[in-house]
DNA sequence: TGATATCCGACTAAAATAGTCTTATATAAG
DNA sequence: CTTATATAAGACTATTTTAGTCGGATATCA
C-alpha cells in the first residue's frame, strides 16, 4: 500500500539522467535503459509522457532523443509524477471525473475531508522536492 | 499508485464505529460489517489486527466483540494503518529487513535519502490526524 | 534507401489486493 | 452439557493493477 510504481521510479531515474546529461546533446531511450538497467520499452513510454509536458522536448528520427527544457531546480517530483501517472490519489473519490456523491461507502464522506487535506499535503511534499535535490 | 487499500479504508471505518459506540457495550464484527456494508470476513480480520495492538481489546465467545482501550484523540491514522498493513512504505527499500545495499537500482541510493525524508513526513501526516478528528 | 529514433496501441505475464471458505476455540445461557 | 454466537486464523480463489513485451507507423539523418 502507498508504494510508488516502477513507472514512477523509472521516471525519476530518467529525469535525473536528462538533468545530468543536458549539456548540448540529447539522450535516447536506449541510452537511458542501458545505463540504468531498466526495460527499454518502459523508459521509452515514460519519456514519451515527459515529451507531452513543457519540461521535456523530443527530437524524432536518427540522432534524436530527449532534452530537458527546464533547469533541475524548476522541476519537482510532482511534475514528474503527474507526467507519468494518471492516478496518484490516496482514494478513488479524489480522482478526476469522480462525483463527490458516488462514493462507495455509506459514511465515506465523514472521512473524505480529512483525507483530502492529507492528500493536499502529500502533493505538497512532492512539489517541494526538486530534481536538483536528487542529482 | 499511492492509493490506500480497501483494508485500510475498512480499518478506518471500523475504528470510527468503535469510537462512536464505545459506551459500555462492545461491537461485533458482524454488526460493523452490516452497518457499513463491508464484507464480514474482511472487517473481522481488521478487527483481529486491532486486537493485537494496545488500542483494542477483544472479548471472545457469545456476547463478545471488540472495545476501544483508548480515547479517540489518543489514536492516530498511523496507528490504524500500522495495525493492519505490513507494508505502507513508498519504496521497497524502506521496508523492514531490507538492507540498504540490496537495492534493485544502480543509482537508487541517490534518490533514496530524499524519499526517506518524504516517507517520514507522510507518516507524520497520518500521525497528526486523530480518530477524534474524523468522528 | 537504410539505419536509427520517437510514437503508440494492443497484448501477455506477474504480482498485489480483495474476497471466500473452512475449521478451531472460547464463552454465555438454556 | 449442549447449542448458539462470537473471535482466531490459515488456506484458497478471483479480481484488479502493475509490469513488461510485441508489432507497426512515422520521422530524420547520412
Amino acid at each position: 500500500m502507498l508504494k510508488l510504481s516502477k513507472r514512477t521510479e523509472y521516471a525519476i531515474m530518467a529525469a535525473r539522467h536528462l538533468a545530468l546529461n543536458n549539456s548540448g546533446h540529447c539522450s535516447t531511450a536506449k541510452e537511458i535503459a542501458e545505463k540504468h538497467q531498466i526495460p527499454y520499452q518502459l523508459v521509452a513510454k515514460v519519456l514519451q509522457n515527459f515529451a507531452r509536458t513543457e519540461m521535456v522536448s523530443s527530437i524524432q528520427g536518427a540522432k534524436g532523443g530527449y532534452v530537458l527544457n527546464k533547469l533541475p531546480e524548476e522541476i519537482s517530483l510532482i511534475d514528474i509524477i503527474t507526467a507519468v501517472e494518471k492516478k496518484h490519489q490516496i482514494t478513488e473519490c479524489m480522482q478526476e471525473n469522480v462525483n463527490e456523491n458516488d462514493c462507495s461507502h455509506l459514511d465515506c464522506c465523514k472521512i473524505r475531508d480529512p483525507l483530502i487535506e492529507i492528500q493536499r499535503k502529500i502533493d505538497n511534499l512532492f512539489a517541494e522536492t526538486s530534481l536538483k535535490q536528487i542529482l
